[in-house]
DNA sequence: GAAGATTGATACATCAATCTTC
DNA sequence: GAAGATTGATGTATCAATCTTC
């Protein structure tokens, strides 16, 4: 009944499902194994990756935004349980006191050390065993390109204001 | 600081963490998008895309659990929801009271009218127009191979009871 | 005023427990 | 007892509004 407007074609929608489906499972599986296992969720999983790769375990909340890439809002709500549960700890930053510093805790860095093995097996188990070497460099290259259509959008092709049309104003950046 | 316990090479990780973000990015902006434009969220507009493709508009909440993937709870909870705000609506199934029959209303049938051409536009501009034909090839090929791999899981590579281990049990079959 | 951060309200997801009907 | 479905509790995400400090 949906065949009465504008749709992708078979092929679209095969991937389009495809791609769906499989961050959900995976990411749902993946979610599951570190909670039962580390009792962490994939967020406190992100948020401590994050802490334990800075040299002193202490970030500032903004730098953990950056690589998380999530909101302000969320991130708050979410170190205030992380730190009520006595994963990291909030410390006014000395120089600036807008800058909240968050700092890894002696739990938060054992649950870490704990988690990220297990975590790494099975992303091997369920996503790079999956794919053969020139399936890996089809995805760095093909996920590049995604990601820098997600950076700097295309001149608008729908009805939304698109100020952003200087196409050589910062060259695509991986993370 | 976690370089010391086992993890992925680098293009392994870089193609993990550009996975994790292309999809975050992605749907992130689409649901967006959908809320801001139509009023749905995308579980929402994930159902009305289901019923709204069964010929009468009518499907036992059982189906839709097969066509998005999700658990009872999380279905009952959303369809409650979505019944609340008038999109689809309850009916007893008469032969067999066990299955609930969720049924679309009017206002479900034209939301999802209303919200699918403006998704589609959206999902075209950040996902197919940054591909090639060939990496959309490559895609629908990986893909239906993560899918195989998540559907039909190989011999433990993990700690984990694997009672699965009949590798010719059913034939993987692509969503 | 703008950047960094927090709060409160609401919607959504997950888990365990329950209920009903076959 | 098992399959389909619901409920309640808790954790998580999002939005808008606010607060503070530069």
């Amino acid at each position: 009944v949906v065949t009465d407007i504008s749709w992708l074609n078979d092929r679209e929608q095969r991937v389009w499902r495809s791609f769906l489906a499989v961050h959900a499972r995976l990411t749902a599986s993946l979610n599951r194994q570190i909670q039962r296992e580390a009792g962490l969720s994939g967020a406190d999983y992100q948020v401590l990756v994050s802490l334990s790769e800075s040299p002193a375990g202490r970030l500032r909340a903004y730098e953990i935004g950056e690589a998380t890439g999530w909101e302000k809002s969320r991130l708050s709500h979410h170190l205030s349980r992380m730190a009520q549960r006595g994963l990291v700890e909030r410390q006014a930053c000395t120089t600036d006191v807008r800058y909240a510093d968050v700092v890894l805790t002696e739990a938060g860095r054992s649950a870490i050390v704990n988690a990220a093995p297990r975590h790494v097996a099975h992303v091997r188990e369920w996503f790079f065993d999956a794919l053969t070497p020139e399936q890996l460099d089809q995805l760095e290259r093909t996920y590049a390109d995604l990601l820098a259509r997600l950076d700097h959008p295309s001149p608008c092709a729908t009805d939304f204001p698109c100020d952003e049309e200087n196409p050589d104003d910062q060259p695509p950046d991986l993370p």
